[in-house]
DNA sequence: CCTTATTTTGTACGAATGTTCAATCTAAAA
DNA sequence: TTTTAGATTGAACATTCGTACAAAATAAGG
């Protein structure tokens, strides 16, 4: 994806490789910071403390504090974007696909990258639900949600031409919600009464819900 | 419900009818500001001068800020909560449940309320979802939301016996996350081609999902 | 080696925050 | 009417916040 919506400062020279180091040790200290506490409750004094470096530093890198926010979310969003989109088109030519079909290639990848890529991502889901519930951020979510989500809802469309969009969208919503749901509120899960199972498992009856929700919406309103 | 989580402090004289009034006043105001901003960005300030009256007023009424945020979603929980529990027992004297009879109960008295009760209720919504995204609440969620939450996992549970309780109460969760997403992203879903429509129609369509998701949940489980 | 752009440090500023307290006003109770 | 608990005001406190800036350290380029 272009990152047009914030262009680096001119340079003369690369930047070094400690540089990029110390520019990584920010964001994901930053990612830590924000997922933890919020973006308002989350301190550039915290980031920085848990960078190991000073607070100056980050505005030096990750600019103000919002821009950092959007440089943490747009990270991980392009990398999952991309993986979706290539689970798509991979999954496209082994066969007509279905709604479970593109659902999974949605859920899928961050399932993947979640189960090998550490504490990140876990962070990553918990800004994602920031971002979806305040208005605040809806020109960071138009740019880095909205386009693939755009996608994959024109996918279920193609399988259901007489149905109007707005009633796949809205399901597709729902979906997304209750994905999101899945990987942050785990706790409130656990005081209904629900065990811990396997991450991979509980994918798999979320794709199950969430198919079946589909298709009943869709059916229902055609 | 009783509130035994922050009682009000010794008393001598009743509170007045005025007092009473303001009481009011700042609970609305505070609700309004904690929706708009969300619990950190907002301030005492903000509320005080929505509300018309000083700083130290809200904190005379309404306690810290913490406290003053307990109160603010207490207030609107236990007057739905009764309501679903109203609901459900009305239900039951009109024959055998099922779970969209179930969801109807829960997902309706809010429609109703909403519809009838103006801005209050909407930015209610926005404080269940902060409410349920982040830890921090995890004492007030359990306060306010599990109790009843539980029984209606357990109303569902009592039409599949041979279903594990934890398959239920992920897919109860599910179902919730996606009414607070109903409630609170209607920007997301406009922005993916969702036209405005009746609340009430979205609330059909949302029931229609949940019940399809979590039928084939359970049966899965089963 | 020497120059210079970049990275990193340390510090400081002004603004905004939640909370507290004494003083004043209101109205219930005696 | 007198008394007094409670409601309301206004101002102040200490703290924390995001940001800016100059100086020092680093490393790349000539």
């Amino acid at each position: 994806m272009q990152q047009d919506f914030l262009q680096e400062k001119q340079r003369q020279r690369a930047p070094s490789a400690r540089a990029l180091a110390t520019r990584s040790k920010i964001l994901n200290a930053a990612e830590q910071v924000f997922a933890r506490h919020g973006f308002d409750a989350a301190s550039m004094r915290e980031i920085a403390q848990e960078a190991g470096v000073q607070v100056a530093l980050v505005t030096h890198h990750g600019g103000s504090k919002e821009e950092l926010f959007w440089r943490v979310v747009a990270r991980r969003a392009d990398e999952l974007s991309q993986a979706r989109v290539d689970a798509l088109e991979a999954r496209r030519f082994r066969g007509p696909l279905s709604v479970s079909a593109i659902m999974e290639c949605h859920f899928g990848p961050y399932l993947e990258k979640a189960e090998t890529g550490g504490a990140g991502w876990f962070a990553y889901a918990r800004l994602v639900a920031m971002v979806s519930a305040d208005t605040r951020w809806r020109d960071l979510a138009a740019v880095c949600f909205d386009p693939t989500a755009q996608l994959f809802v024109e996918e279920i469309a193609r399988l259901y031409p007489e149905t109007p969009p707005r009633a796949i969208a809205a399901s597709f919503v729902y979906s997304v919600s209750a994905l999101i749901a899945l990987l942050t509120t785990e706790w409130r899960m656990q005081a209904l009464g629900d065990e811990r199972e396997s991450l991979a498992d509980r994918f798999d009856e979320l794709i199950t819900f969430c198919t079946a929700g589909i298709t009943a919406t869709v059916q229902q309103d055609s």
